[in-house]
RNA sequence: GCCUCUCUAGCUCAGUGGUAGAGCAGCGCACUUGUAAUGCGCAGGUCGUCAGUUCAAUCCUGACGGGGGGCUCCA
């Protein structure tokens, strides 16, 4: 008999007792703590233990549940393909994938056959046993695992993509046994898993894909099968749901449908061209903008699509990055017949960056310390050449219009410059719906950066301090700043719970230095200012697409392509209704009568699948009382509104930005 | 850029080695009095492009282009 700690009581048990069959009466158990570490169900416990049960719901059960089917995975596809080499498989967010290098890439029909396997296993209950191994005695036995082999030989304190197959401070194999007890395969792993293969409640395999060996592109690429697993077929079930719910609000899919924007080939990938629906919301979008930065003092500067090659060797853009642009045009090239260089041409470049440009309208003449913090803001496009594959509709484009401004500040400005800002930046997002935020502060990369390391500590705590005073979620983003300066990043959370990074605040110590930036302070010296680039929108264009997925393509009236909509009961009401139309237009709503021949129920289904805000109908009762009815778009509906009623409650819905 | 899948009417998608179909949308006519599809008819595609294989290609092969899913990158 020994004493051990369970869940907090002490309890003696016979030393042959393993946590399986200490908590063997809760299925939902299936891991456990030993001393403060994660550790299989059939791990033998010592004197003095302190055993913690984990349940199959908890984020630790359901890595291991993910980690256990991620195997089961692995062990249908050797089954299915036999010369299938094994990668790696972690679990990740929602489920798990395993990296294969398989004879032929896989297809649709492979996952449904290897999925069919799976469930073969996991109806089998195959015990999951551990078993620890030198490392000679690993690269004897996974010889025919040439990547396994490799993950034996970097085995480390904390490899990271490797640290669910190696790492610990010793290497394991786990074997499955079928029924007879009997080995039937086994994979390099630290573990833990579940107790066997039969609690595995809920999964799905979702799709293959490719993946470089150990995330590089230098490194061959093996095909990776990605699969959902869940504690419940209901838990299952309602993730699956999200999906089809997160596919029907896909900006693409609405850009299409709500007839927005679209993507001409022969204008070429990632160049997007605004219908007039689009057009409207984007304009919109934009007003306000200007608005609210006009009310903020940032001066409205504009500048061309293109620029002569001198300017970005200035600002060093073609030094680091002149894979991300557009080639050179080169204009007035003279040659000889032999075609050799006559008269060298000069080459001209798509700008990718607003940034030198404004500091050119900064230098255009002397600048005072009293026309500080100076804000130029540009709603300015820019061509990136962006690889193809990157690609995604219109939040990642080759062409787009950055919202963009550079604060030009002292250093002494700078601390409530960044604070205003930030709370500038955030009230907007609000204002156009976005209302769950964190924000992310990346600090400087040692090995990659320019300026003085006191400009740097100075700048990230400014930045960390006005962070901190919006009582916001703070992630540390250690190193991951550009080489130019520190930055602060808001990520807004959506509708559906995804996050979107959307503005950046950035310092600069790097352009103002290029650009030999100055300005004279009260005592007459010759001083440098600080810079700031910030976008808060990141671009419009991809705001774009977040609102139209953050709201389905319901947008709020203030946005709506088409505020409201007229329908006329019957026929005999449509010139009622067209006056009515006529004097929400007057008024300035967006409104239209739809005078089609449909039925007035065929009239409501086309303005509900367009999504309008307000569908104004009139019948014979509304006519004579002088009134409309509403049907909103959740299908409620009020009647008998007086006319002037019903242009003051659109009006106000659209003054003051609500959704309805 | 890399891997993989894919491209048929404006949209969503069937389909076949012998040059094509549906629904919706569009157009026409008739119909239509209370909240998500009235009926009938018409029109619409050199099946992404270019090569190759074949007596014959939308279908097979290849290259290129567009799109999707990933990797890598990023506003």
């Amino acid at each position: 008999m020994i004493q051990v700690s369970v869940d907090g009581a002490s309890r003696s048990i016979e030393a042959d007792q393993r946590p399986t069959h200490l908590f063997s009466d809760n299925k939902e158990v299936v891991v456990c703590r030993i001393n403060g570490v994660l550790k299989d169900l059939w791990t033998d416990l010592q004197e003095g233990d302190v055993v913690e049960s984990i349940l199959i719901n908890s984020p630790d059960g359901l890595f291991v549940l993910r980690h256990s089917t991620a195997h089961v995975m692995a062990q249908a596809v050797q089954e299915v393909f036999a010369d299938t080499k094994l990668g790696i498989g972690p679990p990740i967010k929602d489920g798990f994938y395993y990296d294969f290098d398989p004879k032929t890439p896989f297809n649709p029909d492979d996952l449904t056959k290897i999925e069919s396997v799976m469930r073969k296993i996991v109806k089998d209950g195959q015990r999951f046993r551990r078993r620890v191994v030198t490392e000679k005695e690993a690269l004897a036995e996974l010889s025919h695992e040439p990547y396994k082999c490799e993950l034996i030989g970097i085995k480390g304190p904390a490899g990271e993509e490797a640290s669910v197959e190696v790492g610990g401070a010793e290497l394991s194999i786990y074997d499955n046994l079928g029924r007879d007890g009997n080995p039937v395969w086994a994979d390099l792993c630290r573990g833990p898993h579940l107790p066997s293969t039969k609690h595995i409640p809920a999964f799905k395999l979702m799709r293959s894909a490719a993946a470089y060996w150990r995330g590089s592109e230098k490194n061959p690429m093996l095909q990776r099968i990605y699969g959902t697993a869940w504690p419940s077929q209901d838990e299952l079930n309602a993730h699956l749901e999200l999906l089809a719910e997160a596919e029907k609000r896909d900006h693409r899919r609405l850009g299409t449908e709500l007839d927005l924007f679209s993507f001409p080939e022969e204008i070429g990938s990632g160049l997007a061209v605004f219908h007039p629906k689009g057009g409207i919301i984007r304009r919109a979008m934009e007003d306000y903008s200007r608005k609210r930065h006009e009310e903020e003092d940032y001066e409205f500067v504009y500048s061309p699509h293109l620029t002569k090659a001198a300017l970005f060797e200035k600002s060093g853009h073609l030094d680091w990055y002149s894979e991300g642009m557009y080639p050179p045009m080169i204009m007035d090239e003279e040659l000889h017949a032999d075609g050799t260089i006559k008269k060298p041409g000069q080459q001209y470049y798509m700008k990718p960056m607003n940034c030198p440009f404004h500091n050119l309208i900064f230098q255009a003449r002397q600048r005072s310390y009293r026309e500080l913090p100076l804000r130029l803001f540009e709603f300015g496009t820019v061509y990136r050449y962006e690889k193809s594959g990157v690609l995604h509709g219109i939040t990642r484009a080759r062409g787009f219009t950055q919202d963009d401004a550079h604060i030009y500040c002292t250093k002494e400005q700078m601390a409530d410059e960044l604070d205003s800002l930030l709370t500038f930046v955030l009230n907007l997002l609000r204002d156009y719906g976005l209302n769950d935020f964190y924000l992310e502060l990346s600090t400087k990369n040692p090995e990659k950066f320019v300026g003085e390391d006191s400009d740097w500590q100075e700048a990230t705590e400014t930045l960390r301090k006005a962070a901190v005073a919006q009582k916001l979620e703070l992630v540390l983003d250690e190193g991951g700043a550009a080489f130019y300066g520190p930055k602060i990043s808001v990520q807004a959370k959506d509708a559906i719970g995804r996050t979107w990074q959307m503005s950046t605040i950035q310092v600069d110590f790097q352009l103002p230095q290029r650009f030999e930036l100055e300005y004279s302070a009260a005592d007459g010296s010759r001083q440098r200012p600080v810079m700031i680039h910030r976008a808060l929108f990141g671009s419009i264009e991809r705001f774009f697409g977040v609102l139209t997925e953050h709201y389905s393509g319901a947008f709020p009236p203030w946005l709506a392509p088409v505020q409201a909509v007229g329908i006329p009961v019957a026929e005999a009401f449509a010139d009622y209704l067209a006056d009515v139309i006529k004097q929400m237009k007057k008024a300035g709503i967006r409104a239209e009568l739809d005078a089609s021949d449909d039925r007035m129920q065929k009239k409501v289904r086309n303005a509900q699948m367009q999504k309008v805000p307000f569908m104004v109908i009139a019948g014979e009762e509304d006519m004579a009382a002088g009134a409309v009815s509403f049907r909103y778009r959740n299908g409620e509906q009020k009647n008998g509104i007086p006319i002037a009623q019903a242009i003051a409650e659109i009006q106000k819905t659209v003054a003051e930005r609500t959704q309805v």
